[in-house]
RNA sequence: GCGCCUGUAGCUCAGUUGGAUAGAGCAACGGACUUCUAAUCCGUAGGUCGCAGGUUCGAAUCCUGCCAGGCGUACCA
């Protein structure tokens, strides 16, 4: 519907020219927007007041040209009117909203998709959590968003890979199995726990693999050469705690097509590659028996190390080839979905990246604040340190993964979230999962009834369309053909909370309706209409919730 | 010190890329179930958009400077 205003005020603005009303055919971009006040009319435009310089009128007299030109052959317009310093209000007829439905219906699970992707490549990484610990609540935060961005990117007709890094190379895994080997020696050759490094992974989870390790038969251990041993449970512990990342975001509804091991990089020679080319253009020299990358010539405050005096490479090194590699899969766009902890490191992301030929908007990274978690308002003790924490599993067994899920996309990904347990499994207002998912049940359950009653679901005719007047009625229908623009917007901005919010203000529209009307009323022309209307309501929820990745009942 | 993020109703947060009179939910108060699911709805009240300047027809939104909180400032990962 903005749309299809826009078009008719650039034809206005043209057609207003040609004959002479405005002085000059340099026209502004046309914004349409939706007044908040309903005096104001249905949408407005400010164009007027835009044009005002570049015509050398006054705003108000522009506008009167281009209302003085509009045609309006489809009926969409029922009262146009200038107001303020030069505003354009157009208010719609009801009979203008009704075929938003016939739109839901056949477009089905398509409504509100869209090409602006064009089939463009594009890939979003995310998680990527070191295997050297279960996923806590932060990481689902960040699986929930790059799952979803994919979601709405795929459903914007882009060519979507969701991948997951592997930080399977370097100290943290190293130490990892010291972790563990220590542990083992604890248990099996009688140490002292005290003995146990700060610098090791405290959680009890490693004490559990060492026994496990030793129960899987590796009895002999402490017999081995400690490298070796070390080695042994390094490998082990990170199969088993990947494995385990892997069932837990499985049990959170998300999957990836891909998972890229970093030591694959180092395998296959495309780390040292890497940086050989860059040495090759200057862009990395050596210092201080260093050799760094000049991340100072693309923006980034200092240049950064890429090998350590000491010969080993910084994460830093393939994390350039990780991303050159990306490109070379033929992505066009790489969007990253990192903890905005890491924010620091962007700037030299992003300048390795262009130093190797790409565009600034082929790379994105989306920075996710962190969360607070509450149990009844009250912060939750939580120390990495002592490996005391509330992992992501504990939180989808405790609440759901619908209500999980749902939770972490309530806000814009720059807000730091409270996270609160008590609050997440409330079955009430409060919790705003179950009151959109309550729409789809409720809707399902109308549906149900009409099934029995023997009402059929057919397309309404257009007297009857013409019955659904009601102002809660002419709402809902408003709603819903904002629906594809809210999708366009979440997918251009890479905000998925967009949808929340327009999910839970659809899901307000329908409970308000139902509490004041019936749909199953004793005039069928009516039922049929009102039937058409709400089904058309529960197909954007799914679609919606789809989006989300979260589910949509049939009942509750 | 420097950099990034945040600051909007008592609380938690939106705010259509600069629009008109500032928007929800929760909490408070008052109402609505013989009905297609009350996991719902209707109403009342609640504001110096952190502070001060600036840009312009117009600022919560853009610029500058302060204030407060979070995070980051490694030849760590």
């Amino acid at each position: 519907m903005k749309q299809k205003i826009q078009t008719l005020v650039l034809q206005a603005a043209r057609r207003a020219y040609e004959r002479g009303a405005l002085t000059s055919d340099q026209l502004p971009e046309v914004e349409i927007e939706e007044p908040k006040i309903a005096n104001h009319g249905d949408f407005s435009t400010n164009m007027a007041m835009v044009m005002a310089a570049g015509q050398k009128m006054a705003p108000r007299k522009i506008a009167a040209a281009l209302i003085g030109h509009l045609e309006d052959s489809e009926g969409l317009l029922a009262k146009t009117e200038i107001a303020g310093p030069g505003f354009i209000n157009f208010f719609i007829p009801p009979a203008a909203w009704q075929p938003v439905l016939k739109a839901v219906h056949s477009a089905d699970t398509r409504f509100g998709a869209s090409r602006r992707g064009r089939d463009r490549k594009v890939q979003v990484e995310f998680v990527s959590a070191n295997p050297t610990g279960p996923l806590h609540v932060g990481h689902g935060r960040g699986a929930a968003v790059g799952d979803t961005v994919a979601r709405i990117l795929a459903f914007c007709g882009y060519d979507v890979q969701k991948e997951y890094y592997i930080n399977d190379s370097g100290r943290q895994i190293n130490t990892l199995g010291r972790s563990v080997f220590l542990r083992y020696r604890e248990l099996y050759a009688g140490d002292p726990p005290e003995a146990f490094p700060e610098d090791c992974y405290q959680g009890a989870y490693v004490r559990d693999l060492a026994r496990e390790l030793h129960d899987a038969g590796r009895t002999d251990l402490l017999q081995c050469e400690p490298d070796e041993a070390v080695a042994t449970c390094a490998r082990y512990a990170a199969d088993r705690i990947l494995s385990g990342i892997r069932e837990d975001l499985e049990a959170f509804g998300v999957g990836f097509d891909r998972w890229f091991s970093e030591q694959s990089l180092y395998d296959s020679g495309k780390v040292a590659q890497a940086i050989a080319a860059f040495r090759e253009s200057g862009l990395i020299y050596p210092k201080d028996g260093a050799l760094w990358f000049k991340t100072t010539d693309y923006g980034d405050e200092k240049d950064r190390v890429v090998v350590r005096n000491n010969g080993l490479t910084t994460y830093f090194a393939s994390d350039i080839s990780y991303h050159e590699d990306k490109y070379r899969r033929g992505f066009e766009r790489v969007i990253d979905v990192w903890g905005a902890d890491h924010h620091g490191y962007v700037p030299r992301m992003t300048a390795a990246i262009e130093a190797s030929g790409r565009r600034r908007g082929q790379f994105h990274v989306i920075l996710v604040q962190l969360v607070n978690l509450l149990r009844a308002g009250q912060p939750v003790a939580m120390s990495t340190r002592a490996g005391e924490f509330v992992t992501l599993r504990d939180v989808i067994d405790e609440v759901g993964r619908d209500a999980a899920r749902f939770i972490f996309l309530t806000r814009h990904y720059d807000s730091s979230l409270d996270f609160d347990l008590e609050l997440a499994k409330q079955k009430t207002n409060d919790n705003p999962v179950y009151y959109v998912q309550y729409v789809h049940a409720r809707i399902a359950s109308i549906s149900r009834k009409a099934a029995e009653n023997g009402v059929g679901v057919a397309p309404p005719s257009d007297a009857a369309l013409a019955r659904l007047t009601a102002p809660e009625e002419i709402q809902l229908l408003k709603d819903l053909s904002r629906y594809p623009e809210v999708v366009d917007q979440s997918a251009q901005l890479l905000e998925p909370h967009r949808i929340t919010y327009y999910l839970m203000t659809l899901a307000a529209a329908f409970h308000a309706y139902y509490n004041r009307h019936r749909v199953l009323s004793e005039d069928p022309m009516l039922t049929q209409a009102r039937l058409y209307l709400v089904l058309a309501v529960q197909k954007v929820i799914r679609n919606g919730l789809n989006l989300l990745g979260v589910s949509a009942p049939e009942s509750m």
